[in-house]
DNA sequence: ATGCCTGTTTAAAACGTTTGAACTATCGGT
DNA sequence: ACCGATAGTTCAAACGTTTTAAACAGGCAT
């Protein structure tokens, strides 16, 4: 046994062992062209010894070295949120391929932990970086810092095109579109809408989506039943929200025989709220979310909502990634700034439990809570 | 501007922007010690420079001179389950002040990626290792290696003490004696329960606390509403099994108040199940799960369950390792093998809505599914 | 003997940091 | 005029790899 003054297995522990000198330990572990000419004999002893050893190479001299760290750095912005967790399997399944490692980073929705984040990228030399960010991040002097030191990125979940990175994101206006067509398929005319956060990006083109399918549907909403997130602070705050905002819909009077959140945990809550209050779903409410995330699957009733899907997202982000390191890799020209590419993947609608035509008559369980409709219902072509 | 060879920006392009040596920049820049010797003014221009340039220092490089990566391998079995997540998140918090960076690697319950994640985190010189397993994680001979390189190792959720691996888990004896006490207190006798897959760690002892909590209690199980899950792969298939057990539950015709489930999921499962047939919950029968997971939380009605205080778990191990690699560090003695630590931590029941005193006289739209109670139902102390 | 292949192996430089030791001035004291 | 301090800065070696170019040993023809 070799003493070892620091604690790991070093190509020279492996030498040592072998009697052979670094370089040719090095040409053979690491599998390189120049293997092809050492001897068989040579080549055997020294695998023995490096298993026998325990070596494992140190990544941080090979990627001194070779200046490629063979890393991706992931900065989600919250990792209890079920949405992100989808996204970075995807990424992860894009990378394994090409030997590429994900360092995965959680910002937990803080500014500040955002800023320290991106410099802990910087500094590991992620060869690339991915966003996800569904919530509000402007920019940074940090972001001014990857561009300087040309590292590649990609956000996805927010079209920042316009500011020259590449983006990944649903159709939003599509998946509103959507959710709302399946609505009024099923005969609901009085929705009550709950809109996304003002400073999301996407609740203004969902909403558009919405409104377009609405107006197309002869459907028009009632202004006391559309409700506004406002800034969300994590994944629980959407399922409070929509809990607060069911109990207002039902409080204010107005007729309705469906709701449409703007995402799966408003939606949850919206269930919670109505349910408490003695509506029963769907037969007396529709409830519709979106992004499809985990919690809706296994809720009760199961939740019908807009999927977004979330793997394949992470898995083009990381993919065109790839390709602009590879790209780049040999001429090492400049990086070669292409205009920035843009994905809107088309979103799903699964039809779950929680929606259903509206009501014929209203059952005498519901005190009154949501009147009559006023016009007899249709049922969906 | 500097033409540089390379994309980053390095020392040596500080030191000719600014016109000092390498050695002050560095020095400066990395607020060491001697840095008290440099004039001001010098630290000024510096550091003007660099903040210019967009610096960023190389973790490699630094780590390769340093011998220390300040990074914690996290090896998640699966970071699709909920349950995982709030121990990352823990463990980051934990790490987060110490300057230490988790390398979190998801090994997607796949025993093949798992060899392969370890080696990476041997490789990228992790000065310690979390592993996240529920599920079975036979010994591999990566494990031996972690142990060659002196790699300090704890393991979440599993005990492994026996094998000289510090463990922090749940009291999963305690935790299944509050659920049943749970269940008694409010006057259930007839409870059927979903046992934990043969080969998972938790499975045995969460039985045994449940049996011996019934005992004290006076409570006997029906065989015939004790069921087993068969081994899990991935989190949905709990939920699966759930809904499967609980129809059987309902063919079986033996008389039920109450389902126990193994962790949330299986008990979601359950709750859709019973529900589809038409049993209310809990006003019919009442349904616990185990861990509080976040689904737990915004399903309706909101799952009563034993929370297991995951964050503090991860935070406990991420602790341990710190102090054993501060521990480690100034003497460069060898590992300093004390015993495996050990802490198996309190659980905490946390009642929603799932759960309520069994019913009075069963109600007609149970089409004979509930068989009636023979005995008449005490209420809870 | 010298030169030139061919087939193996190795020396040495480089990657970007950090750091103990060495180098300059400058100055106060003898 | 010389000796030490002291403040300010730089040299050079090291960390563990990879890789280019060179060294080495035989064998064969010149």
């Amino acid at each position: 046994m070799v003493q070892r003054k620091s604690g790991h297995v070093t190509l020279v522990d492996v030498a040592r062992a072998c009697g052979f000198s670094v370089s040719t330990v090095s040409i053979v572990l690491s599998e390189a062209p120049l293997s092809q000419n050492i001897a068989p004999s040579t080549r055997e002893r020294v695998q023995v010894a490096a298993r026998q050893l325990g070596y494992h190479p140190d990544a941080y001299a090979r990627s001194l070295r070779s200046r490629r760290s063979q890393t991706i750095g992931v900065l989600a912005y919250d990792l209890s949120d079920p949405f992100c967790v989808p996204i970075v399997r995807g990424i992860q399944a894009a990378l394994q391929p090409a030997c590429f490692l994900p360092l995965l980073i959680d910002a937990q929705t803080k500014r500040s932990l955002f800023d320290a984040c991106m410099t802990m990228i910087l500094e590991r030399r992620a060869e690339g970086v991915i966003v996800i960010a569904s919530w509000v991040f402007e920019e940074t002097n940090l972001l001014a810092d990857v561009r300087k030191n040309g590292v590649p990125m990609v956000i996805v979940s927010r079209d920042m095109t316009d500011r020259g990175i590449s983006s990944v994101l649903v159709d939003n206006e599509a998946g509103g579109a959507l959710a709302l067509r399946h609505l009024s398929q099923l005969g609901h005319r009085r929705i009550a809408v709950i809109r996304g956060p003002e400073k999301m990006f996407d609740s203004e083109p969902r909403w558009a989506g919405i409104q377009s399918a609405a107006r197309k549907a002869g459907i028009r909403f009632d202004p006391k039943l559309v409700f506004q997130l406002p800034g969300l602070a994590g994944p629980d705050s959407g399922f409070e929200e929509g809990l607060l905002f069911s109990r207002q819909m039902l409080a204010c009077g107005r007729p309705f025989t469906a709701v449409l959140a703007f995402d799966d945990l408003t939606a949850l809550g919206v269930v919670r709220g109505l349910t408490e209050a003695g509506v029963r779903i769907p037969d007396d409410c529709s409830v519709l979310g979106f992004d499809d995330v985990f919690p809706a699957a296994v809720a009760t009733p199961g939740l019908t909502t807009v999927r977004q899907p979330l793997r394949d997202m992470g898995m083009q982000a990381a993919e065109w990634l790839l390709h602009a390191i590879e790209s780049r890799d040999p001429g090492a020209g400049k990086p070669l700034r292409k205009s920035p590419l843009l994905s809107k993947v088309r979103p799903e609608l699964v039809v779950r439990q929680s929606s259903a035509p509206p009501p014929r008559n209203l059952g005498k369980n519901q005190k009154g809570a949501l009147p009559a409709l006023d016009t007899p219902l249709r049922q969906g072509r």
